[in-house]
DNA sequence: TTACATGCTGTTATATTATAACAATTCTAA
DNA sequence: TTAGAATTGTTATAATATAACAGCATGTAA
């Protein structure tokens, strides 16, 4: 049988659902995820959340949170998760992966007057894409 | 100017709503607040979400997009929340809003490289406050 | 070997967050 | 005063997310 547990790998629900992610070219909600993968065996809301909270986890994929829609990570950079930006049209809906070595080290190192350390930070920026504009 | 609006007035729905997230010591979620202000007439979600709304695009209020909870702005530059930025305690889940001209700036003039120009942005930090840590 | 801890899976039910759709009322500008 | 816009009230439902429980597979320790 396949090791299950290797740092590295992905158990069968979270790989099915990591692959239905990353060849999407948009973002992709928790339920348009179910759908796509009850043919796989994948039938109830549970299962496809925690594949997506592990993913998150590891740092595969990141949630767009004022979308509530998850993107594959395009990034080497934002070492699991702790420095996400992303670029969001507001007309097509298309978004990015912002990979930008100053802005993620000017975000790193910005710290807050009331003493709070951060330890990630996510970054949505909004506006209009070159097509849309 | 042609049309003398009411620009600055809220509405009574609105003012209500407003002035219990405004007292808040911390973030309100829509049904919490809806169960704040029953005994005020207002009694099912979309009257709140509708007020929520129209507060969040007169940028009297902010959306927590990690946290689906509203606080008030606390921020005159950040004019109709074009520029937003929070920091958020991950254990006693204490938001306080940033406001940081060099940080606002700084994002403010940042130019994605494939050429999507931004209208506003939402930045959210994460970690633990000086009491927390 | 057995026992146990851990992580993943499957399932039903339910909680939480948000909007659709429609009618009535109030406010505002001309 | 009157038309259009904004706001309100209401019922129903859609969309997003988790609780709670049980079973199975694998790695590790005794």
């Amino acid at each position: 049988m396949t090791r299950m547990h290797k740092e590295n790998s992905l158990s069968k629900n979270q790989q099915i659902i990591f692959d239905l992610i990353d060849k999407s070219p948009e973002p992709l909600k928790a339920y348009t995820i179910l759908y796509n993968v009850q043919k796989k065996g994948i039938n109830a809301p549970p299962q496809v959340y925690r594949a997506l909270d592990k993913l998150v986890e590891v740092g595969k994929i990141h949630k767009i949170e004022s979308k509530n829609a998850f993107v594959a990570c395009k990034n080497s950079d934002c070492e699991i998760s702790k420095a996400t930006a992303f670029s969001i049209c507001e007309s097509c809906e298309v978004v990015d992966e912002i990979s930008d070595i100053k802005l993620s080290k000017y975000l790193s190192s910005f710290n807050h007057k009331k003493g709070m350390k951060f330890k990630r930070f996510n970054l949505e920026f909004f506006g209009l894409c070159k097509k849309c504009k």
